[in-house]
DNA sequence: CATAGGATCGTAAACGTTTACGGGACGCGT
DNA sequence: ACGCGTCCCGTAAACGTTTACGATCCTATG
């Protein structure tokens, strides 16, 4: 099976008039739709994307960036593919495929986002791990392509994103600790330039502020967001003279890490030394004391991100009404036992 | 920028002189050629792909399929990310880009696969977590894509894939507990189709058998390749009556979750039960005791496997020989604490 | 009967690129 | 002066599809 052409001449119809009926166009006869369609589904014949897009200027796939090098909240487990999940729920409904575009280790994020757009691959474009300040989406917004990102950016002008409540989720974790009784509160950020690690931090300083406690910045210990990170955050965490009481995770993969570290030295996670994490992770369901966190569905936060998507893009925007869609995705508190040994110690 | 066309007219050239200053063929004045060059980098074109590849019938792109929805080995963010590393690592040299193609979760497989190859987007495929019989490989040799899986099944005829040593590393497995004086030795395998559950059972009872040790079906656990799966496995584990002293876990993951179990039943792993995992997974770095487990590289692994796709692609088969590949990777075995108790003790 | 108009289909142009082919300019040897 | 080869470049066809436009046929209505 070749293209159109052999399916018309097999069919004794016209080229037109088999793209019409495979299209659902209306200028066609019913019946002979579906002796097309029959004929389709029989020879197994697809329409070559490449001469379609070429046609009519589209592509019908979205794209979903990925920087496997980069060290982001989002570069672990089962985060892409819980997202593309949901994604995929909406866009089908529109008959766009997503794919992801993985950008080499060893090639420039910019570059390679640059080298894709140009090629005119896909229609829109969803990207994540957003920097403090991203060239990246001046550059989409320069070129014209439709973008959403995950995580807000100081470059992300009136461009739409959605981003997660990192600061509802530590003023809700301060609020809950000074409520138990803790003053020193320790914080774990990445040490990368991700936007959140940012935002992460302000809302921890306004949060001690409203409570009047001062801000310590030996309290701030900056690792990577991997259990490693969580290792070496334990380890920062006991060379602090005048130990803190109590530590916020930025993630909660770290925690494994952050027990070990704390088991090591016979400190007692819950116990010696109140935690809570963010973003439940299956992995982490399995730590003792469990573990308090925050947590969303990603399919759901999938499903919201491709909507915003599809509002930015002119062909389907009527489905949506505003164009430029910002928002902070809640998280909700699943409360542990480990920061909360406090309390049960005192019954 | 438009294309082409505009930037022929802004140099004042021709617009086939312009498409083979760009892409290096040799009629062309170097000096011109700069010129061109100059200008499309000034003007930021770069070639459409839809045009491009509809007139060379060739993409040059190689899609790698993926199944979020199906519980298997590979079904995590890192496997496929530290794969793709690998295998960009090897096409970037032929200028190939590489696009991870996740299928829908409410989507046949078999269904997508095909739709994506009608379509013609990719050049290529790579596909991974065969099953025992796989329709995916019948289709693609029908449809004449050039493939490679990951992972042989019934199906591979005398098509390329890499499959990982299972049957070496159980038998490596059986080998050292039974030097360690086990003989009650169960495994805990996949629940899913996939074949390499089949060649692990497989080489689960030549070791047995090897050794004098009659098979036991009652030692042979089913479940799924997760910390909850490595829950359920400590669970079962745990009913057996004349409990087996080893198990050995078909993915490391799986430990977690094992460890958690037997520590609520007080049976100390490594102790009470030697405990050997597979394919080093660094979020089991932190177990304690620490895991005796068998690690491969995942970058070489997937370089390993764009070389033999490369293989099978007639554009690309001068630069490898024979065209059909085989391979069974091998693993190599990190010695830990989880099944050396009994030693350690004895000293 | 004439004609309007709807239903259905065929024709051909267009999308952006690559490439086979031919032609002009030039140098060189006879 | 002529032929020949080399170097460089322009022309145009081709890839597979969609779609605007026009043609044809049929029916209903005056």
């Amino acid at each position: 099976m070749k293209g159109i052409r052999q399916l018309a001449e097999h069919l004794d119809i016209s080229i037109g008039t088999v793209s019409r009926a495979l299209n659902g166009k209306p200028d066609v006869n019913e019946e002979t739709r579906k002796r097309v369609l029959a004929a389709a589904e029989e020879l197994g014949y697809v329409a070559n994307q490449s001469g379609r897009s070429l046609r009519q200027g589209t592509t019908n796939v979205i794209g979903l960036m990925i920087e496997s090098s980069k060290e982001t909240i989002e570069d672990s487990d089962n985060f892409f593919l819980g997202l593309t999940g949901g994604l995929q729920s909406v866009l089908a409904r529109h008959k766009l495929d997503l794919i992801m575009l993985p950008c080499p280790n060893d090639e420039d994020p910019y570059e390679y986002l640059k080298r894709m757009v140009a090629r005119r691959v896909v229609d829109a474009m969803i990207i994540s791990a957003t920097q403090r300040v991203d060239r990246r989406i001046d550059l989409l917004s320069k070129a014209k392509i439709p973008f959403a990102s995950l995580g807000r950016s100081l470059s992300s002008g009136n461009s739409s994103w959605i981003d997660l409540d990192f600061d509802g989720v530590v003023n809700c974790a301060v609020d809950r600790l000074v409520a138990h009784g803790h003053r020193r509160i320790a914080i774990a950020a990445p040490s990368s330039d991700i936007n959140l690690g940012y935002i992460f931090l302000d809302g921890y300083r306004h949060a001690l502020e409203r409570h009047g406690i001062t801000y310590d910045p030996s309290l701030v210990i900056r690792v990577k967001t991997s259990e490693q990170g969580g290792y070496q955050a334990g380890h920062a965490l006991l060379q602090i003279s005048n130990r803190p009481t109590a530590v916020i995770l930025i993630y909660e993969l770290m925690a494994i890490g952050l027990y070990r570290r704390l088991t090591e030295a016979g400190v007692i996670p819950g116990r010696d030394l109140a935690v809570i994490g963010f973003r439940e992770e299956p992995r982490a369901k399995f730590l003792q004391p469990t573990l308090t966190c925050f947590r969303m569905s990603l399919r759901d936060l999938g499903a919201e991100l491709a909507e915003t998507l599809l509002a930015t893009m002119p062909a389907y925007s009527h489905f949506y009404p505003n164009s430029a869609r910002n928002m902070i995705w809640p998280l909700k508190l699943i409360p542990g036992e480990s920061d909360s040994f406090h309390l049960m110690a005192a019954e």
